[in-house]
DNA sequence: TATACTGCTTGACGGGTGTACAGTCGCGCG
DNA sequence: CGCGCGACTGTACACCCGTCAAGCAGTATA
């Protein structure tokens, strides 16, 4: 028997590689290059080899979906587990790449109801945890009048940033800085500006 | 003369058709209906009259997004000019129907350019007059230390509206509540809760 | 050696997309 | 009447879409 190099079989290896030039895609060129010709270009591989390994754009679309969910979900468990996790989280929530990908996600899910429901669900296990994150955060620091309720402060943040990345994508950035400067400041209350010293 | 029932000729009368056809077809079904032939069948039109009337499918979305806006901007205007112009502004940034419709000309926006340079524009003039509206209030009312600057308010509340509805787009509402009575406790530092009595 | 299975290729289907352009109809005007 | 013109139609193009069925090479299994 041949070493395989990780993957299963030659099969499996095709198959992430589809599903990598699929997610490739979405983040180069966005929900409408997301195609069975050009992921399987962007592959080298022919088109129908996509059927071959998946049932439709929409298995694809929601494996694709969930590969970024699980990557997402290590940033996210980092951010929340590191000392200053509001912080993390709000950095982590204002990642470009990582934010742009949800609006493609938006757009896909107009025309794949599989997927709407998928990031449905991610979507409130996310919130969940944010919002669990949130109220360890104000327990363990003995804040007892937040500014906002927990759910408020976990949908701000996905809001503002959200917001920044609409507009930046139509080239509007104006306010910008101001409200990433009130955001600072909310998250102020929570936690310290600075890192902590070592 | 014939009566011309308000329209200069039945040319332009077929034009404003198609143009409010594409207006309710991106309503109604979102960006991916918006197409050559779905258009003209809801005008009751053959498709072939859309490029007679317009160039091409960019300058017909472009047209359809400048009578948005038009429309848009009446509204933003009297709420603007209402007793409290913040309490408003934030009803209309929270009215779904329109606030869908962004979100299918940003989708619309990766696919033409016109549009995105338009809205842009439009974008921006919008921003710009909330955030004079907004100082206008804190003037008139004494306000010398609100919770955020002008510019951070504006962007605020389109923000966390427009995330509502993208989070209403795969049924999320989770922490929609708690957001809106943070929204709503932010602008009670500007403008009283209940209207004031006559 | 025969069989079955996996991985992939070939070729094609029906339908949708935006766009182009020559032709036709009806009506007003000279 | 005849001309012109604006409104509209017929027909067509080239391309892209997702999907499917059949076949074929190589390997593993029996």
């Amino acid at each position: 028997m041949v070493a395989n190099r990780g993957y299963q079989s030659t099969g499996a290896r095709t198959r992430l590689q589809l599903i990598e030039a699929a997610s490739a895609i979405l983040d180069e060129e966005g929900y409408p290059a997301f195609t069975v010709r050009r992921i399987a270009g962007k592959a080298g591989v022919k088109p129908q080899l996509l059927h071959y390994y998946f049932r439709s754009m929409e298995e694809l679309v929601v494996i694709v979906f969930q590969r970024s969910c699980a990557s997402y979900f290590q940033m996210h468990d980092e951010a929340l587990s590191s000392p200053r996790p509001l912080r993390a989280l709000w950095k982590l929530n204002c990642d470009l790449p990582e934010a742009r990908r949800v609006l493609e996600y938006v757009a896909l899910a107009k025309i794949y109801p599989a997927l709407r429901a998928e990031m449905r669900a991610a979507g409130m296990r996310f919130r969940a945890l944010q919002i669990e994150a949130i109220e360890t955060v104000c327990a363990q620091r003995g804040i007892t009048h937040p500014p906002m309720n927990a759910p408020a402060l976990a949908a701000l943040m996905s809001a503002v940033a959200r917001n920044i990345v609409i507009e930046g994508n139509v080239s509007m950035t104006a306010a910008h800085d101001d409200v990433r400067a009130f955001m600072d400041q909310v998250l102020a209350a929570y936690e310290p500006r600075q890192p902590v010293n070592p």
